[in-house]
DNA sequence: CCCATCATGTAAGGCGTTACATGATTAC
DNA sequence: GTAATCATGTAACGCCTTACATGATGGG
């Protein structure tokens, strides 16, 4: 269902081929598909099929064709019902903290280590967030990679800010979560004092 | 996968029937997993055919009869194992994010009004969420009800420090979310200057 | 020689949700 | 009378991931 919509953005946003559109999935994080995602390409032929989008073929010399697809005034529509639709909340699912929930079961030790690993992890997904976001993401040749979502190829300086706070809005959970885990740490260093009545 | 373990881990905190550990999947955030999840009776045989888990059956009068699960000593080590075990990122589905993105095609006050719906969501989440851990979880008839993962139930302090700071991640969570949205409405209501160079 | 890229797709499996089924009791 | 609670479970469906299949070109 989502996946629909999010292709249906991108098709708002310019012509291009399931291969793009997979590519483009994988090296963003706001649409948060996994890289190889095959499903792209049934999701296109059922929005093909609803004539939400037309598809083209461009025959390539030395490579495959392509097939390129583009959105319709109807899919226009739907998009844009979509668009003005009621927001769903974020469904945010962490394993770490049913892992945590059960920690006390550890040593000091051996509960300070995996805090720290988490710690590493998201300090990981961070840098590569932050790493995307600094790429000026024009490839000499024209193409784009990582162009989805990009500040710097939004058509209007309200889609560069919406785009910039969206890159935010990624960065801001990560820093969220290192705070959260750098207090814990200091928590389990220091354990609470009594208080005074 | 993950089931498995959530439910192992509640299992180490005291034996409970299938019906019990739905109650409280559905009442806390932590574990992430939706109400009516009947996935718990099908994890539970399973854990039992693992020999992780034991099961006595409890008659009642006027009530059906209950499967009272406890953990073995082999479900205790599977579970010492996972506790140990490397943490994953989180991973956070934000719709929204993705509606936001093509949010340019809306006029200024549809843009503004899907600000506030999600403003309005999420406030609400964290409203559930904190009215929930001031909640005293015990019954009067000594059942619990949204225990899991109160820090006034906790065994020992640290845990009642894990499963405060459990509930921290949660809320600071949407806080973050809040300040996030608060920050673009803002952004969009005064267009950002030009910088003199 | 092997691997990566380009480009499309199918098939199978895993995980989670929803709906359905049963059947008694209690509350509005 | 209708709904909710207690308590278990099955079946179907949806979404996503992984693996597999094809087949050419170009680089290390």
């Amino acid at each position: 269902m989502a996946i629909e919509y999010a292709i249906l953005g991108l098709l708002s946003w310019q012509k291009l081929s399931g291969y793009d559109i997979k590519k483009m999935f994988a090296g963003s994080s706001a649409l948060y598909w996994s890289g190889n995602n095959n499903q792209i390409y049934t999701a296109l032929a059922k929005l093909h099929k609803k004539e939400l989008v037309t598809r083209e073929i461009e025959v390539q010399e030395d490579k495959p064709a392509r097939k390129i697809y583009s959105i319709t005034d109807k899919g226009q529509d739907e998009l844009g019902n979509w668009l003005r639709s009621m927001p769903e909340a974020p469904d945010l699912k962490n394993s770490f903290l049913i892992q945590l929930a059960w920690a006390d079961q550890l040593s000091v030790e051996e509960l300070d280590a995996i805090l720290v690993k988490y710690r590493d992890e998201i300090q990981n997904h961070l840098l590569i967030l932050q790493v995307k976001a600094e790429e000026k993401d024009i490839a000499p040749d024209g193409n784009f990679r990582n162009a989805y979502i990009n500040p710097a190829l939004a058509r209007t300086p309200r889609e560069a800010l919406l785009w910039s706070m969206i890159q935010e809005n990624w960065i801001s959970f990560y820093q969220n979560e290192l705070n959260w885990v750098r207090k814990l740490r200091l928590k389990l260093l220091t354990p609470e004092p009594k208080r005074r009545r």
